[in-house]
DNA sequence: TCTGGGGTCCTAGGACCC
DNA sequence: TCTGGGGTCCTAGGACCC
């Protein structure tokens, strides 16, 4: 027997979810992002195929998107309904009796013993499928890395095999960013190196690219391009590190009084939520016009009331207070960050 | 393409200690 | 006084992902 890797992935998870429960929309180019309303700050988080046919993407700001596509129909996010269907997949998945991997709310890792992976991945699909109505891609590898690269040439509804044995085949010639894990600024950073494509990434000099890097992820970006990747499949549930909540105005605010009361406020829902947890560190962070991030945060420890966790919050919003006030903010936003379990014993 | 909101992980630099 | 060399911890920022 041996061990694979497969990566499920939903096709188009948050508009196929909206055309469900509206059949009136199928075949309709259909756009989900922000509250819906494609005139304010906000960008798309996912385009239905036939909205992407004019030019919508992902991360797009909505406002674009209106422009290429006047007549797409544009919806609000709805976590809520999102989780919902998300947990019925991730059962569906998890009834295999194989290890899962949840990755976020529409993709999964499975780890299977098998001769025929391709056979299991089109089971996988047919049975959520049936349970949810949804369409979905497998990709299968012998690590994580493979089967999520694999995915996008499976896409839509097909499952594609990616192995040590056809990777340069199909990646050899692409940028460096065609891999999970490598994006916009590290490809621009290598080709500045003369390294254009994955097959000059995997040939490249592990030290070299340590001194460029760093001593992790220099050499970690050579097993990138050679395909290498994790091949345990952890199905223990997530644990998360941090909550936090964030904001952009519509107008940018002007008044620090203002940025005052919204991060007290931002800071209590914040609490709320995180009732249970042992909170380490309170970050706030501001972004200024035109997009300059700042972030500063404060130590946190003892009672995490509301209260408590409020006045950390403005603590942190004191450490703004040489160049903050008079700058217009764009966005401001809360974060607790959880007493760490020791990540590996 | 005037650039969301939810996160994770890594790095560099300073503080501090011996 | 022209000035060590580690190690560790903390913090802010960067890159990336969905």
């Amino acid at each position: 027997m041996t061990w694979w890797v497969v990566h499920v992935d939903l096709d188009q998870f948050l508009a196929a979810v909206e055309v469900l429960r509206r059949p009136e929309l199928a075949g309709k180019p259909v756009v989900v992002g922000g509250d819906g309303d494609p005139g304010k700050r906000g960008v798309v988080s996912t385009a239905s195929y036939e909205a992407r046919a004019f030019g919508v993407h992902s991360g797009q700001p909505l406002r674009t998107a209106r422009n290429r596509c006047p007549d797409c129909v544009f919806l609000p996010v709805d976590a809520p309904a999102y989780n919902a269907v998300s947990a019925e997949v991730m059962a569906v998945l998890r009834e295999t009796g194989r290890p899962v991997e949840v990755l976020g709310w529409d993709e999964a890792f499975l780890g299977v013993d098998t001769e025929d992976p391709e056979s299991f991945a089109r089971g996988l699909i047919a049975d959520v499928r049936a349970a949810t109505r949804l369409d979905s891609s497998a990709g299968i590898g012998e690590n994580k890395l493979q089967a999520k690269i694999a995915t996008g040439f499976g896409k839509p509804a097909g499952v594609f095999r990616l192995t040590s044995g056809n990777w340069y085949d199909l990646l050899g010639d692409r940028p460096p960013d065609a891999i999970w894990g490598i994006g916009a600024k590290t490809t621009a950073k290598l080709a500045a190196l003369g390294i254009t494509t994955v097959r000059q990434l995997a040939g490249a000099d592990p030290d070299r690219l340590a001194a460029e890097f760093g001593p992790v992820t220099g050499p970690w970006l050579v097993l990138l391009g050679r395909g290498r990747g994790e091949r345990e499949v952890d199905p223990t549930p997530y644990v998360p590190r941090s909550h936090g909540r964030e904001i952009t105005f519509q107008q940018n605010l002007a008044d620090w009084g203002e940025v005052r009361s919204r991060v007290a406020a931002t800071a209590r829902q914040v609490a709320a939520e995180i009732s249970e947890r042992i909170v380490a560190r309170v970050v706030v962070k501001i972004r200024y016009a035109p997009f300059v991030t700042v972030t500063h945060g404060v130590s946190f420890s003892g009672a995490s009331s509301e209260a408590a966790f409020e006045a950390a919050a403005l603590a942190a919003l004191e450490m703004f207070e040489p160049d903050g006030p008079g700058r217009p903010v764009r966005l401001l936003g809360v974060r607790a960050e959880f007493a760490g379990e020791a990540h590996h014993p």
